[in-house]
DNA sequence: CGCGAGATTGACT
DNA sequence: GTCAATCTCGCGC
């Protein structure tokens, strides 16, 4: 994986390269399965929508850095900032397959039955892998980094549709999977808390 | 087995 | 004060 292929403006494309890439943090390696683009700035759906704010600045620097969020409370999810320098796209890594590490995985997540459901899910990706705020920020591509994004086996197949659980843009089908991957989450339609729109 | 609601902290309006 | 790119458990069928 270099540099020059995340920093493309075609951050569906990006996202699409994304699918079967390796990604290795505390001592556990998944090859991703599941990811959501967004278009930085130009996307209602992204954190970057607003402009630049403390929590979203990596996103407005070079691509290859991990962009992560808390959120509902509880939840990492992490992203790979893509685009060039100054566009704020990135890309959400939704689900991976542990490749190896599963030991690790397994016992910072107790709840999994089978290990398909290890990384299925973007909170559960960070939680297998051991990701918090301090992973923030990390250039995934500096061999010294403890996250490392690495080149995989390109999936002979990619299916795409809408993003799941976004408040609005569900018109753009920006979500890639592998197609009959067992660790891809099902498709569910944002079930709020709160009453949802319409 | 599928759906529905709660959990719980931080960032933004 | 409100809301969030989610997960898990419990209840109902």
């Amino acid at each position: 994986m270099d540099r020059a292929t995340l920093a493309a403006a075609d951050v569906a494309a990006v996202a699409r390269g994304l699918l079967g890439c390796h990604l290795t943090a505390g001592g556990v390696t998944v090859r991703l399965t599941e990811v959501e683009a967004y278009a930085g700035a130009a996307d209602p759906a992204s954190h970057a929508y607003r402009g630049p704010t403390a929590r979203n600045a990596v996103m407005f620097g070079p691509a290859g850095h991990a962009y992560l969020y808390f959120t509902y409370g509880m939840h990492w999810c992490m992203n790979v900032v893509t685009g060039p320098d100054a566009v704020a796209s990135a890309v959400l890594l939704r689900a991976g397959s542990v490749v190896d590490g599963a030991e690790a995985a397994r016992e910072r997540r107790p709840a999994a039955r089978r290990d398909a459901d290890l990384a299925r899910g973007p909170a559960r990706l960070c939680r297998a892998l051991g990701l918090d705020r301090a992973a923030y920020g990390l250039d995934l591509l500096n061999p010294a980094s403890p996250v490392r994004l690495t080149a995989g086996e390109p999936p002979a197949q990619v299916a795409a549709g809408p993003r799941v659980g976004v408040t609005g843009a569900h018109d753009v089908p920006w979500r890639f999977w592998v197609p009959g991957d067992a660790t891809v989450s099902a498709y569910r339609r944002h079930t709020a808390r709160s009453q949802p729109r319409s």
